[in-house]
DNA sequence: CTGAGAATGAGAGCGAGTCTCAGTTTCAGA
DNA sequence: TCTGAAACTGAGACTCGCTCTCATTCTCAG
């Protein structure tokens, strides 16, 4: 599944929001270029934070919608806040690298080899305990250089 | 890294918990015995569940005093509740089984040759992008059997 | 036994995320 | 270009998972 272009990315959310039955507003194309500017998926504070004039309760419903219409996906990660990323139909699919100590995340793409080989074997996995249909999630978990850095100070 | 036996579970959160210079009450062992009990993670409803008598605050503040002391974990689902889990040391490396339309969660071990693989090739990319200390968590999400057959009873 | 420190229960408090509702914008159809 | 029905928006009330507070109870070394 190719990720879709950069130039068709408007186009493709709107489209879909049609289907749904929804409009492509300022608001909603706004968010899009946040999340496809960003990189890693964003938590609420940042969308907020030097965009003055957006409503939380707007932003929350928009993320929603855009959920539903299957352009953008919620992350979970063991932060206070819900962090939103565009589907990877839309980006590639990915995995996360998340610090522990500062709760950053960042996008990182793995090599197709060890991708397809894990896909094989968890497939057979997952139907062996009647699941259908699986996706899987993985996130590597550690310690980011800046935070590698503050906690042992350059061992002088 | 051998999973502790499950003789030897209450011995070890014990001294594990009197390092941190708390106690192994009786409260805590009984939730030791709950999350040992269940074989995969388990919300707080599911605890308190004909468990009367236990203070919803009490068993958060255990919850997390286990977590401190390094028996418990916390794991994040999309699901309205934290769920909790002995950590691996105890129970030994495993994944999980999320159901995407009832939540349910179920331990999946994996095997090692795959966990070899995966392990040496992860590394090798967190360390490229300054991470230290990396693990790794893997969740398969798919339809339960369940939650399958209803959406599409039987074809018949 | 005793008392100092840890654990507990009840309920107030906090905050991320959702809901409500009145006012605004959009757009198909005339 | 109008017009009205339906979608969207902002502000703030509200929900609810989780944490904090504090007075009481339990634990255990001495």
């Amino acid at each position: 599944m190719m990720p879709v272009m950069a130039s068709d990315l408007h186009g493709t959310v709107e489209s879909r929001l049609r289907a749904a039955g929804q409009r492509y507003t300022v608001q909603r194309r706004r968010l899009i270029d946040i999340l496809a500017r960003a990189g890693s998926p964003v938590a609420l504070p940042d969308i907020l934070r030097g965009r003055r004039g957006l409503a939380q309760s707007s932003v929350y419903r928009n993320l929603a919608d855009l959920e539903q219409a299957g352009v953008v996906r919620r992350v979970m990660v063991e932060d206070e806040h819900g962090r939103y990323e565009l589907t990877e139909d839309l980006t590639g699919h990915h995995h996360h690298l998340i610090c522990s100590s500062c709760g950053r995340v960042q996008d990182l793409p793995m090599p197709v080899e060890l991708e397809r080989t894990m896909d094989r074997t968890l497939d057979g996995l997952a139907r062996g305990a009647g699941f259908a249909e699986v996706s899987h999630r993985l996130d590597l978990i550690g310690l980011c250089s800046g935070c590698a850095a503050r906690a042992a100070p350059t061992t002088a």
